[in-house]
DNA sequence: TGGTTTTGGTATATATTTGGTTCATTATAA
DNA sequence: TTATAATGAACCAAATATATACCAAAACCA
């Protein structure tokens, strides 16, 4: 429908065409497309249109405009979630979470009920009782984090933590944190979390907020020491 | 041709037709529809009715009228993205953009390239030559914080800006903006906009994160103002 | 290395396309 | 009847398309 029969091609037809090219895949990423001059020629329209189609696609994120090279494909067809977020390594999880959970602590003050504080104050609970079993621990910690966003009962944020604790570099993340995880560092985290615990019941939001900061920072140490390895 | 042969088309069927290819897909977003003649011509209707038609669409935001241009498809039809992430409420979107940016600015000044920030800068400029014309500007400042998210290089951090984003492009929220879009208000956000650059430029995390919490809170005001209206 | 070719970038003048507007007329429904 | 909607035609103004020529960066090749 859109295309017009005999009518001649615009821009923004061309435009089209070609965003579903790449769409569809018969353009990948990093592919070259054919000169100005070619295209214009192949679909019988005079190059100005061209180049105004590509430089619309320019500004979508579709192509890259190299003068004197040509123009490239640079629109990764994913668009879902899978992609980037599961090749997202160990740093950049930690980057993220620096972003989101302080935050999300002064949220849980200004959101959270009773019966999420009991809840996080359970976890703690019973992250203690595992100080020597670093498998225990470990996942009594990452539902802590997970309880800690349903207390600002903001489903994106929800959700987003969500993402974050079961993307699959994940994985590797634990597994260095288990290289790592001995009874004093475990007891170092424990009273981190107390201390994130206490402020929120106390209704302090920035205090919850540094602690988690410091927290985190505590975490990318252990991160970064396990790397080295 | 895919009328009832006896009875005549009017502007709300037209309309409701229209709707209906663009919801199903076979009218994307960008594609520009046929000429008004043409449309008029094909569907057996005079060129005021089709004119009729087109103008309530901009009116629901389904498409973006261009004089001397064409027609085109404004409204994205949601591909993906869990369910959570839909309903999410503007006020819990602004919550999340609070959670992220600040700290997003923080990691631009550690890792962005001289050419994320010739980026921002032409965003800027963009945006300053759209103070009076809030749709123009609103894309601009939509690629701004992206672009602000590429500086990163952090591609779990990308992506959650682009699901943000995502939302922000559908439904009530482009409604509400443009009701409190005027020049005074753009003209406020493009001056948070060059400090944070300039901040960033400057190499200080710190400034350039608070100068974000500002914009933001300024922009959290006119959002809840125009709840109220 | 250095010259040649290819490729995008820019400028200009002209013609065409496209939406914006108006108005007299016709058709239909309340 | 009156009020509303659609029609069809003409004209305007903005944006786009065409055709051509030349420039500059990158790639290529001897």
């Amino acid at each position: 429908m859109n295309s017009s029969p005999q009518g001649k091609l615009g821009a923004a037809d061309i435009c089209a065409i070609l965003r579903r090219e790449i769409s569809k895949g018969s353009l990948e990423l990093h592919d070259r497309l054919p000169p100005e001059r070619q295209l214009a020629d192949s679909y019988g329209v005079a190059r100005g249109t061209i180049r105004e189609a590509l430089n619309r696609l320019e500004k979508e994120n579709y192509v890259e405009i190299r003068r004197g090279s040509g123009t490239y494909v640079t629109y990764a067809q994913n668009t879902s979630s899978s992609l980037s977020i599961d090749h997202a390594n160990p740093l950049e999880l930690m980057d993220a979470r620096f972003a989101l959970e302080p935050h999300i602590c002064r949220l849980a003050v200004l959101h959270g009920r009773r019966a999420d504080f009991d809840k996080l104050e359970e976890l703690c609970d019973r992250m203690e009782r595992n100080t020597n079993n670093p498998a225990g621990f470990s996942e009594a910690d990452t539902e802590f984090h997970r309880a800690l966003a349903q207390a600002t009962r903001n489903n994106l944020l929800i959700w987003m933590i969500e993402q974050i604790t079961s993307v699959r570099g994940q994985e590797e993340w634990t597994r260095m944190r288990h290289v790592t995880l001995d009874g004093e560092i475990i007891g170092q985290y424990n009273s981190h979390h107390r201390s994130i615990l206490n402020a929120i019941r106390a209704r302090e939001p920035e205090r919850a907020a540094s602690v988690m900061k410091r927290h985190l920072e505590a975490a990318r140490l252990t991160l970064t020491r396990a790397a080295e390895t």
